[in-house]
DNA sequence: ACAATCGTAACCCATTGGGTTACAGTTGGT
DNA sequence: ACCAACTGTAACCCAATGGGTTACGATTGT
């Protein structure tokens, strides 16, 4: 369970659809009514998945916002999986 | 698709463990291993449930960390159709 | 009745999402 | 071959936010 390492959300939308499309961050900025920065921060998997911009992708991309933020959530799990953030949490279970 | 109402991740956590095993803001601070102010602010569903919040959650609970994202995920998406976010949002779509 | 404990408001700090600007590399037209 | 237009990204800045500490009024128990 959990065993492969995720795609960035970002990584996604550059291999289904900016590399096949051809399209410049320029241009994918332009679509998605976002800075050139955020794009590029976006598509070189710097960068996060925020609500606002899964509906945007939702919307860019015929897809739903749910699909671009789960991915988000797998790649977060992922990456405090690989940081072992779990185990430095000292938590007692809640049922006695 | 996506119609009812979702809760707060802070609600389920006070109705499925706080409430029935009588747990304090302060105790569940303690269990959790959070300042009283975040455990207050989560039990009354302000404040969201982050990356390490989740992973404390689920440590705590006996469920997965990835069961308390999607609540928040679900949380965050329904109040953005409550606000109309998403036909406020500029987009064009990707593909040609 | 008073000491301890409770939940929360006030305040503060570090982090971060995202925009604007600046800049070095690339492209295309003449 | 040159220069103007455009590309992607680094630098910088600001607003929003998660979360801790402290302060404080309310509640509890002995």
């Amino acid at each position: 369970m959990n065993m492969f390492n995720p795609a960035h959300p970002g990584t996604v939308l550059r291999e289904a659809y900016v590399l096949p499309l051809k399209l410049t961050i320029t241009e994918l900025a332009r679509r998605l009514d976002i800075s050139r920065k955020t794009a590029s921060e976006l598509v070189n998997a710097r960068g996060n998945v925020t609500v606002e911009m899964a509906l945007r992708l939702g919307k860019a991309t015929g897809s739903t916002a749910q699909s671009w933020l789960n991915m988000q959530v797998q790649w977060d799990l992922w990456r405090a999986k690989k940081e072992r953030l779990e185990k430095s949490l000292h938590v007692e279970p809640l049922a006695a």
